[in-house]
DNA sequence: TGACATTGGATAGTGTCACCGTCCAATATT
DNA sequence: AATATTGGACGGTGACACTATCCAATGTCA
């Protein structure tokens, strides 16, 4: 790793500062290399910012009493900023309470849910609502493995276990959906048959 | 949407150029339109980059004849590109053979998947192989909806329709997981009683 | 002890990306 | 004929994540 780039996380406050011996020197221990490792891997296959990323390492620095809140501010200081019209939230917001779910009603992902399915009915993607039904579906088991998962050994453990799981979770779901869909296109179009020809 | 964005667009190859009336003046018509919201979703919401649009814009403009390969060439063109070592890569696709899944060994998603696992190493997420195990399936399910709801009425629908779900349902899935772990923390940790104090 | 390399800290520069402003000549419009 | 608009070329802008340079103070080694 460059040196540049670890001087400039300490700038921007990711990495904390090392305790100076002298007007030229401070020590770094290996905490300080674990926490590269977190800022590298937050930045770089988790795709946040660094401003999101800052605002992920000062909540596991100082975590918040109850993991629920954890999850929201989490929610909060990675997921994208997404404005959307308040219609469209609404309609994000009923159709979360179609699942029967209890979100904040603020939450970002609202926003984030409703500039998606504008999206899609913007370029006419058919069949939507069955298709939104079943990825809540999934969504919902996923979720639930993901709290499940979640450590109770301490609140650190699960601050840390949380913000880097709801990051770098993503990734790994989405590569795991294209490799899935590839396997199935594969059974539906190319099927046990060679093409004709 | 600004005049001079559409250029932008114009200039870069996404948007085909009208045609020209004569030496400063060009028609445009619907197709133009719609083709520009296309463009507003695939790099606003959906996150590409100009690039990856125009490689996804050409192969809708240019279907490829088996929609098999269409999902291939899009994932390849969609996809951030990941570099991962070899030895990851053995890894992912050994999973990949765990799941059965039948996938191109070049596929740029395989990378995406190694890049996600060795990130979660990194940073030690307890519990890796069950989450992704359960992932996989989880994936599996999606991609058998994804798939399943591909029109085969023309290729050209059937372009668009890939193109377009890969891109924008990934961000609807994202939404929907964060609103699913949402009601799933509140029921885990804030439970049915109020927190005592 | 003295020459040399290294470090921390500050500052400014680089490359990329998506987009925006300005200009000009040619054409519509009134 | 006067004015407005358009297409096209070109350069500028701001955000972002670095990266290079400089300097003074310190560490290291002969």
């Amino acid at each position: 790793m460059p040196v540049g780039t670890v001087k400039y996380y300490l700038r921007e406050g990711l990495l904390p500062a090392g305790t100076p011996t002298s007007a030229t020197q401070a020590q770094y221990g290996e905490e300080h290399v674990e926490r590269l490792a977190l800022i590298r891997v937050l930045v770089g296959t988790g795709g946040l910012t660094v401003a999101a990323a800052r605002a992920a390492l000062q909540m596991i620095d100082a975590p918040a009493p109850s993991i629920h809140e954890v999850i929201g501010t989490a929610h909060q200081a990675i997921g994208p900023e997404v404005t959307a019209e308040p219609e469209a939230l609404d309609r994000a917001r009923s159709l979360v309470e179609a699942q029967g779910w209890q979100v904040a009603c603020d939450s970002p992902a609202l926003a984030q849910l409703a500039a998606a399915l504008d999206a899609c009915d913007a370029v006419g993607i058919p069949g939507m609502e069955r298709l939104v039904g079943r990825y809540a579906a999934v969504a919902e088991q996923l979720a639930a493995f993901d709290v499940a998962a979640v450590p109770t050994t301490s609140p650190a453990d699960a601050v840390r276990f949380v913000v880097a799981g709801t990051v770098l979770l993503e990734p790994l779901l989405l590569a795991l959906r294209r490799l899935a869909q590839q396997d199935a296109s594969f059974r539906r179009f190319e099927g046990p048959d060679v093409t004709p020809g």
